[in-house]
DNA sequence: TGCAAACCCTGTAGTTACTATAGGGTCAAG
DNA sequence: CTTGACCCTATAGTAACTACAGGGTTTGCA
């Protein structure tokens, strides 16, 4: 098949699949005599799995190893990909921890302009300009005492 | 003061200061004979602005936006300075909601290898494997049935 | 006076995972 | 024989910095 094809059964772009054959993430697929790529259908379940990688919001980087793994199925103990895994679990757990916190800190500025003011007596612009010149700001120093 | 000075009170360094003169969120202050920078006061305040909104991740349009309306204060009503935060807050909103989804995909994936196994024999390995070739994941199928 | 450390300057390239564009070649249908 | 849909390479852009390279300046100390 042609890239346009694999990439409309890969769900992402051709540019992508360029962009993934470029970073060593596919291999480079046989051409035609006039230099299109022509693939077969293990390519198609390599990008599967990088896609579905990426669906996890893992890096290209961790997906190479992962492909590493996946190509060399060695005795090896598995601790490594555990440990990817739990590496990936932590950062998106993080992640979460500290959107949260901001969400919360928003909120709070948000609160300080719930009615239609004008700009030049705006709480939300007064409390961004005070907690600039050096006071607290209700944003960072309420909410979340943690 | 310096830039260096700055960069400290500010709590970022030089490099940063420079690139938000470049883009315009820092007018470009005053120069010693030897062609260094020299601050003011104002171009403090203005900095910790800046990193006070940053510190909130809103993006550098938004924040030029903002510092404009605390340059030109103005009779209007500032409806637009609470669309942005609005804007903000339901982005983290779905940020929050979107990696929530994403930790549940991953520690299904992650349940999949709880004892040692060897690589060949890695249930994570395995599940992604299966997932690439068409079977339907656990990650994506089972938890988040919304 | 000489020197070294600690500053400062500009300009450019790197980061992530793509996306977009320019400027071209190829192929099948009508 | 032309039109449209496809393909190719190479390069630049995205966000918000960060990290050089390759220089100049200032300050303190011997």
């Amino acid at each position: 098949m042609q890239i346009g094809e694999l990439a409309k059964r890969g769900g992402c772009d051709a540019e992508t699949i360029r962009y993934y054959e470029r970073e060593g993430l596919l291999p480079a697929p046989a051409r035609s005599a006039s230099g299109y790529r022509r693939y077969e259908q293990a390519h198609l379940e390599q990008l599967a799995f990088i896609r579905h990688c990426r669906s996890l919001a893992m890096s290209l980087a961790d997906i190479r190893r992962l492909l590493a793994y996946h190509q060399h199925p060695s005795p090896a103990p598995c601790d490594d990909i555990n440990a990817l895994l739990d590496a990936q679990i932590g950062r998106i757990h993080q992640q979460i921890a500290s959107l949260q916190r901001l969400e919360q800190q928003l909120l709070t500025l948000r609160a300080r302009c719930d009615a239609p003011h004008t700009v030049a007596d705006c709480g939300i612009l007064k409390t961004l300009e005070g907690a600039a010149s050096g006071e607290g700001c209700v944003c960072h120093d309420a909410p979340s005492r943690d």
